[in-house]
RNA sequence: GGGGAGGUCGCAUAGUGGCCUAGUGCGCGGCACUGGAAAUGCCGUACAGCGCAAGCUGUCGAGGGUUCAAAUCCCUCCCUCCCCGCCA
């Protein structure tokens, strides 16, 4: 949600921001609209209310039964004329504040313009593709020869886009899990969260999730309960509709929970194999920030997930988002690894500030120093990392020739031992 | 799921229609006293909206209603605690 003040004091400066992200600034008129009838009507309701207040006031004071009922009968009209006004304000409201929650956040300046994903930008690439001796295969192909992936029995159970990990597979899942959770949290200073996995209506505005984004949300039907896309959307309402101190921030959450994305739009691609399901494991890095250094603290977050692909030791590289791909954030950076079976770069990770624009939805402040007024924090977020794309890019990027796969060091502690998958 | 008790300012409590402009204690902040501190005293301590400002308006779990006037009365819902039932 934007500052309805900066609306008003710079609506070319918010239209400005909104075409580049190409959409139609005329919500800006509509909002300025609304805010100025909704004063208009704040000002005549609250002086009725003013006159009422005193002169009830008085009224408990009269002695005279006369003049007393006088008072009582007009103070009955106006009453009749707050209770219309009432009626309208809030009519008026509601619209005001529909339309500041479909309004998109404002990408900063340093974000690339662009039209698709094609004007992202490749900050840097790290890491060479290891040379085969063999043709690499695709993890659908590996998975399924050392039983660690079922797609078939994924399908029986749930429909398409959806699998079942099995035996290596799962524990493999399970360990990087615990391996990501475990480097955060001593390496990085982050605090875990546990989180619920279904969340209420609310709580998916105060991320901005809906109510314009909902087509891809898993809604529990007859309760006002919807599953998670990602750990994102409890972890950062955690703090909903309180003041934190200054000196608690800033504050680093990590947490580790499975993911639900309806994604009926994107039918028909990437249908193989498990980087585009319905279901998926992911740990969520969340941040909470005084302004002044959500940018440096986005910069840090990118390391933390950075991190993860280093330890792996497999290619990846980094992209700077353009305006097109931003979301609703200010600015927003994606991670990508390499994976030699399918050939093809895997966004792990997406790491985002969001400036204020989450804050405001959800209502998450904080005290600048004691005695002085409240200010909405800064929020970031950022995988670390999606598990079915960092298993696909283990699978193929470590297979053998004979078909096993070897266990990337790093997660050998975590494997029990194990060395070599499906042996 | 059934029965009972509750939800008031950071915490604890008072408040059964106008004396509530929500009191008191604790906590917190400032000041005084002190060599410094403790103790003590004084002052201040919710949030939001509207307004250039003075100030006004709203919020006592949420939403409706009754009334000239609601923390207080009525209705619906949510949440917490206790007992019973069911259950990993």
């Amino acid at each position: 949600m934007l500052d309805i003040k900066l609306i008003r004091d710079q609506p070319d400066f918010v239209r400005h921001g909104i075409r580049r992200r190409g959409e139609d600034p005329i919500i800006v008129d509509t909002i300025l609209g609304l805010d100025v009838r909704r004063r208009e009507l704040l000002q005549q309701v609250e002086q009725l209310k003013a006159t009422r207040n005193a002169v009830s006031k008085e009224i408990s004071k009269m002695k005279d039964a006369s003049e007393r009922e006088a008072k009582i009968a007009e103070m009955r009209t106006v009453g009749d004329q707050i209770a219309e006004l009432d009626k309208e304000v809030a009519a008026v409201d509601n619209e005001f504040t529909r339309q500041l929650l479909l309004t998109p956040n404002l990408p900063h300046p340093d974000v690339p313009d662009g039209t698709s994903e094609h004007d992202n930008i490749v900050m840097r690439t790290e890491g060479a593709p290891r040379s085969f001796d063999f043709t690499p295969k695709p993890h659908w192909e590996i998975g399924e020869q050392l039983g660690i992936i079922d797609f078939e029995r994924g399908v029986k159970l749930s429909g398409s886009r959806f699998f079942v990990l099995k035996g290596h597979g799962a524990k493999l899942q399970r360990a990087l899990i615990a391996w990501m959770l475990d480097m955060h949290i001593t390496q990085h200073g982050y605090t875990e969260i546990a989180p619920p996995y279904v969340v209420k209506e609310e709580i998916l505005v105060g991320t901005g999730n809906l109510p314009k984004f909902g087509d891809n949300l898993f809604r529990i039907a007859g309760v006002d309960l919807t599953l998670i896309p990602t750990a994102e959307v409890p972890v950062t309402n955690l703090y909903r509709d309180e003041i934190l101190a200054a000196e608690q921030l800033p504050l680093y959450h990590v947490a580790y929970t499975p993911c639900w994305r309806n994604e009926q739009m994107s039918a028909g691609r990437d249908v193989r194999g498990i980087k585009r399901v319905y279901q998926f494991d992911k740990v969520e890095m969340v941040k909470f920030v005084t302004p002044e250094t959500s940018m440096n603290e986005l910069m840090t977050l990118i390391d933390n997930a950075e991190d993860v692909c280093k330890a792996l030791n497999i290619p990846y590289r980094l992209l700077k988002l353009c305006t097109a791909d931003l979301g609703t954030a200010v600015m927003k950076y994606d991670l990508e690894l390499w994976a030699p079976g399918c050939g093809e770069w895997l966004e792990v990770s997406s790491c985002a500030n969001f400036g204020d624009y989450q804050a405001r939805r959800a209502n998450l402040r904080y005290r600048p120093a004691v005695g002085a007024k409240p200010e909405f924090l800064h929020t970031l977020n950022g995988s670390g990392l999606a598990l079915p794309r960092v298993m696909i890019a283990i699978i193929e990027n470590y297979q053998q020739a004979d078909g096993t796969i070897v266990v990337p060091d790093v997660l050998r502690g975590y494997m029990g031992g194990i060395e070599i998958l499906g042996r």
